[in-house]
RNA sequence: GGAGAGAUGGCAGAGUGGUCGAAUGCGGCGGUCUUGAAAACCGUUGAGGGUCACACCUCCGGGGGUUCGAAUCCCUCUCUCUCCGCCA
């Protein structure tokens, strides 16, 4: 969540930067201005109120001690008093406070400085687009079709087990996945990331720290009888895994990577949309997560970016990398690059990684400090990137490498799947 | 599922009604010594609110209560650990 400091002392920045996504925040600034100002005000009188009785607790102390007791029954009069007015002011304080958490979390992001300003996906900005798009025969199949000309997928079996959106992957199609996944965690951690296995089910809190509670409520699965959520994304647990931490400087960078399935309701998702790979309730994916200094972050955001493009030369899949506009940001996030494979056969772009910095918005959430050599603490950078999701570049693996003789496995993978194509 | 124990600063761990924001150790920071480092020794070191800065207030898992006064007593919730049972 923002900073309220930031709202304090910038408030028409913070107006604007979040006009710019498209919302129109004053009435809610201004509202978080007010309970601010009042709660400020209000701890105020009550720190007066309790100084006071805190001195009279001490003089009765010494009264007694001395033998006392008549004088000292004297000032308990006092004491009640003020205790009542405390108590009263006590309450007002805490729906105040409670009120202002409240509408905080209801504030996105504010958006860098270079994000273009934007409604949708349509004012999206292309920055990098890797050499050709491959051309396919007319007759080139959809993944969905190849996944069962090869029987690879077998996404009927899904709806009989759990339902639609949950695929069953089988024979070379399930080595194929399980070598993606071990050759990103690999290449990963030649990069630098540590490799983390986080739990799949998160408590509340974990889901307040990254922000997807209270924003994305219907969006995880929820187990109820004991209050967790499915991951819809390692970022949760892993990120988390800083919550209420105070590091050092000398503990930075820390840069962790995750292979998890993830789950989402995609509750509202319809049409072609959700054909095939495209749209799952369950699929997998390796994450990575960084923790930086401020004044770092943009830099290592440039460096995950330069990292995931090696994921996908090494696969040779054509490419290209957006930059998303103001208005199609992430709740969380103050800037975003999302890379997107081309599905040839499907003749559109396909969403497989997003790279995000999200400042200190998830940091202030999860109380993630770090402190200089000088004792000065301030809020952490947080940021994650998919690296990569696995549904997508399944898709376009099988759909770019189709030929009359089969499907051809990209050389950096053979070692992992151990075979180079997938025949009939 | 049954029984018991516990939750205190970055970490470990003392503290059963006022002298406790809290002993001690480790860690961190500064210094002495050293060519440099280690060791040793000396000093320093919790977090949040508030203030120009002080003052002041809050915080010993969360919430409530008793009391003039609570880390300490009572109630309650959550979580953790141990043993038993069940089990991959």
């Amino acid at each position: 969540m923002l900073e309220l400091h930031t709202i304090r002392e910038s408030k028409q920045k913070v107006i604007a930067a979040l006009d710019k996504r498209g919302l129109d925040a004053r009435n809610q600034i201004e509202h978080i201005q007010d309970l601010d100002e009042s709660r400020r005000a209000l701890q105020t009188e009550l720190d007066g109120i309790l100084a006071e009785s805190n001195t009279i607790a001490k003089e009765i102390g010494t009264l007694f001690k001395s033998g006392k007791s008549e004088e000292a029954e004297g000032l308990k009069v006092r004491t009640t008093q003020l205790k009542e007015q405390s108590k009263s002011i006590q309450e007002v304080l805490n729906k105040k406070a409670e009120a202002l958490t409240e509408a905080l979390y209801l504030l996105p992001n504010t958006p860098h400085e270079s994000v273009p300003s934007g409604k949708s996906e349509a004012d999206n900005k292309e920055v990098y687009t890797s050499s050709k798009v491959l051309e396919l025969p007319e007759d080139a199949l959809p993944h969905w079709e190849l996944a069962k000309k090869y029987d690879l997928i077998d996404f009927e079996l899904g709806v009989k087990i759990a339902g639609a959106g949950f695929p069953v992957y089988k024979g070379k199609g399930a080595r194929l996945q399980r070598a993606l996944i071990s050759f990103f965690l690999d290449q990963n951690i030649a990069a630098g990331y540590q490799e983390i296995q986080p739990p799949h089910l998160v408590n509340e809190a974990s889901g307040y720290g990254t922000g997807q509670l209270p924003d994305k409520e219907g969006q995880m699965y929820h187990v109820t009888e004991d209050n967790l959520y499915l991951i819809p994304t390692a970022e949760v647990p892993v990120t988390n895994l800083l919550r209420d931490v105070l590091l050092s400087e000398s503990e930075l960078p820390i840069a962790m990577t995750a292979y998890t399935p993830c789950f989402r309701r995609e509750a509202g998702s319809y049409g072609s949309d959700v054909r095939g790979l495209n749209r799952l309730h369950q699929f997998d994916k390796v994450e990575i997560v960084r923790v930086e200094k401020p004044e770092n972050s943009y830099r290592a955001l440039e460096h995950m970016v330069a990292h995931i493009k090696t994921l996908l030369e090494a696969l040779e899949l054509p490419y290209r990398i957006v930059q998303l506009c103001a208005g199609d940001l992430g709740f969380t996030s103050a800037l975003t690059y999302d890379f997107e494979v081309y599905s040839a056969a499907q003749k559109r772009w396909l969403e497989i990684s997003s790279v995000s910095n999200f400042e200190t918005f998830q940091s202030n959430r999860l109380k993630l400090r770090i402190k200089d050599a000088h004792g000065q603490k301030q809020l952490a950078h947080t940021l994650n990137g998919s690296a990569l999701a696995l549904p997508r570049v399944l898709a376009a693996l099988l759909e770019n490498r189709q030929t009359a003789e089969g499907i051809s496995i990209p050389k950096a993978l053979v070692p992992y799947t151990q075979f180079d194509r997938i025949a009939l």
